[in-house]
DNA sequence: TTCTAATCGAGACGGTACGTCCCGTCTTGCC
DNA sequence: GGCAAGACGGGACGTACCGTCTCGATTAGAA
C-alpha cells in the first residue's frame, strides 16, 4: 500500500474518498481496460477532484499497480493440504484459476506486464508482492510432497512451478480460453506427469 | 503487409520511407515500449512527416499489430520431421524459444495481449496471422507422431499445444529468466511426459 | 477592519495570529505583486493554516483590499492651512506623494485599480475610504481658498482635485518616475495655473 | 506582433484561427476582465484548442499583452496641426480620449500596470510600443508651438506631457467619469494654462 | 519530354488527458 | 471555540500526443 498516513496534526486522506476512487477506478478498467483509462474519468465517476487522486499515487501507472497489487496480495491461496501430491496439484490450480480468471486481474495484468521491462520498480514490486508468495506456496507444495515420500527429492522445483502456472495464465490471458473444471482435471493429471518426468 | 499501392497518376508510397519508419519504430520501442511509443516520435526519428504514417496505417495500434505480424510472420518455424516425438518436440521448443525471445517480440507482445480484449479487430489478426499457424505446427507435429504410432490416438491435442508453448512465453515474458538449452531438454522431457498422460 | 470578534465562548481570534497574517501578506506582496499573491503562500509564510485567513475575511479580494484601507485609512492628510492656496497646495501635494509613494500602495492599488469595474463592492469601498476622503481634502483646501479670496467662487472643483492628483499617480504607477520636491516645486505652479484657468 | 511565422517548407500559423482568437479573447475580457479570463474560455469561445493559443502566445501574459499592444499601436493619433497650441491641445486630448476610453483599453490597462513592476520585459514593450510614441507625438506638438513662437522655449516638457495625459487616464481608468467635449474644453484650457506656467 | 496527380517534409489544427497549482470549504485532533 | 495542518471538489494552467488537415515542393508514371 503505497498511501501516505499523516501521523500527527493535520489532515488525513479520507478513507471514504480512497474507496470512491478504487471502485471508480475498477469500474473504469472493467469499460475500457488500462491504456484507455484515463484519471480525468476515474475522478469524475468517483466525485472526486484528480489532486485526491495525485495524493494518493504518484502516477496512473503507480495508481494501477498499487490496486492489482492489493487486489491479489490479500488473496494470496493457501497452501493445499489434501495429503496427496494430485490432490493437492488439483486444488492449487483451482485456487489459482480463480485468481487469474478475475476481470481485474485478467485486464490488468498483461498491462502490467508490458510495463514490466521499461519500469524495473514496478518489476521487483510485483515479483515481491504477486509472484514470490504465489511461487512459494507451489514450492511449499512440492516440498511437502517430496518429505511425504510422494516425489522424488529430484524433482526440478523451478520447472515444475512454471508447469502449474503457466499454462493457466496462458488460456485466461492470451487465448481468453475458458479454464473449467474438467480442464483443470486434465491439466492436473499433465501437470503430474510432468513434474515426476523432471526428477 | 497493409500498405496501399497506388495503380495510375505518378505518385506511390516510396520504399524508401517506408523503410525508414519501420526502423523509426522498431527503435522507438526498443527504447520506449509500446506503452510510451509516440507516432510523432517515430516520424520525428525518420525524418517523415505524420502523414506519411497515415498514409500507411490508419491507426498506431494497427501499425504496431502490422509489424510484428511482419516480424513474425515470414518465420514460421517449419514442421519439424526428426521421425521421433520427442526430438520433434525439442526441435519446435527450440524454434519457437528464438522467435518469442526476440526483443521486438518480447517487447510488443504483452502490449498487444493487453489490447486484444479491447480490440476484437487486433485479436483476430493475431489468432489467424500468429498464434493459429503457430499452433497449427504443433498439431501437425502431434497428427504426425500419432500416425506413427508415436502417440496414442487419444492424445489431448489442444493441452499438448498449451503446454508446448505456454512455459515459454511464460519465461520469456513473465519472469523474463532465459531459456537455455538445458532448460528446453528438461523441457522437452516434461511436455513429453504430461503429453502422453493426457491420453 | 472586517475582522470578527466572536463574543462569547471562549475564542477570540487571537491578535498575534492576526498580526502574522498581514506580515506574511505585505511580505509576499513585495515578492510576487497582487496577482501572483496566493493565500496558500501567505499562510505558509504566517506559519498559519489557511482556515485562520478565510475566517478574518471572506476572500483574497476583500483581504487585501482591507489591508490597503488599513495601510492607508489611518494616514488621511490633514487638510493644509498654510494660510495662502499656493503653499497649501504644495504641501498636499507632498503628503499625497508620500502616501501614493508607499511600496504597498504602489504595488497594490494597479490591482485594485483593475479590479474595480468587476467587482462593485470594492469599488464602493475604495470610493468610501480611500478616495472620498482624500477628496474631501482637496475640495476643503480648495473652499478654504475661495472663502479667503485667493480664488474665484467659479473655480472647478472636481477639475481642480483630478489635476492635482492625477499627475501623482501617473508618475508613481505608469511611468515610475520619481516625484522629488523640485517635481512637486514646479507641479504646484502648473496646478495652481490650471486651477486659476478653470474659473 | 509576438507571432511566429514559418518561412519554408512547414505548416504556417492560420490567420483565420488567429483572428478567432483575438475575437474570442476580446469577448471574454469584456465579459470577464483579465484577472478572470481563461485561456480555456476564449479556446472554447474561439472553437479552438488550447494548443493553437499556446502556438501564438507562450502565456497568458504575453498574449493578453500582445494583444494590447496591437489594438493600440496601430493606431498613434497624428501629430495635431492645426496651427494653434491651444487648438491642438484640444485636439490631441480628443483622440486620447477616445483611444483610453476603448473598452478594451479600459479593461487591460490597469491590470498591465499591475503586472509591469513584476514583469520587466512588459515593461519595456509598453513604454517603447505604447508609451513611447504617443509621448513623442505630445512632444512634437510642444516643439512646434515653441518654433512657430506659441509656447516660450523654457516650457517644461516632461512636465506638461504628463498633465496632458494623466487626467485622461485618472478619470477613465480611476474614477471611472465620462470624459465628454465639454470636459475637454475645460481641461485644454487648464492644461494649457499650466504648461505656460512652467515656463 | 511534358503533364499531372499523389507523395513528400513540416507542422498547424481540434481534441483529450496529463500532472500541477490554487481557490474557498471542511475535517481532524490539540489547546 | 480558535488553531495548524492539510484533504476536499473544482477549475485553470501549460504540455504532449492523437489522427486530420493544409501548405509548397518533389517525383515518377502516363501521354
Amino acid at each position: 500500500m503505497t498511501v501516505r498516513r499523516a501521523t500527527s496534526g493535520g489532515a488525513v486522506l479520507r478513507p471514504r474518498v480512497t474507496e470512491a476512487i478504487v471502485s471508480a477506478t475498477f469500474a473504469e478498467l472493467a469499460a475500457c481496460g488500462y491504456a484507455r483509462l484515463s484519471m480525468e474519468a476515474v475522478a469524475r465517476r468517483a466525485g472526486v477532484g484528480k489532486a485526491a487522486l495525485y495524493r494518493r499515487w504518484s502516477s496512473k501507472q503507480e495508481m494501477l499497480a498499487d490496486l492489482v497489487r492489493q487486489a491479489v496480495a490479500d488473496t494470496l491461496p493457501p497452501a493445499p493440504s489434501t495429503g496427496a501430491f494430485r490432490s493437492d496439484l488439483r486444488e492449487l490450480l483451482g485456487e489459482l484459476r480463480d485468481q487469474v480468471a478475475a476481470p481485474v486481474v485478467a485486464d490488468v495484468v498483461p498491462t502490467l506486464l508490458a510495463e514490466l521491462r521499461h519500469t524495473p520498480a514496478l518489476a521487483e514490486v510485483m515479483q515481491a508482492d504477486v509472484a514470490g508468495p504465489r511461487r512459494e506456496v507451489g514450492v511449499e507444495m512440492l516440498r511437502a510432497a517430496v518429505e511425504r515420500g510422494d516425489l522424488p527429492p529430484s524433482v526440478d522445483v523451478d520447472l515444475a512451478v512454471d508447469l502449474l502456472i503457466a499454462p493457466l495464465l496462458f488460456r485466461v490471458l492470451v487465448t481468453g480460453a475458458a479454464c473449467d473444471d474438467a480442464y483443470l482435471d486434465t491439466l492436473a493429471a499433465a501437470v503430474e506427469a510432468a513434474v515426476r518426468a523432471t526428477a
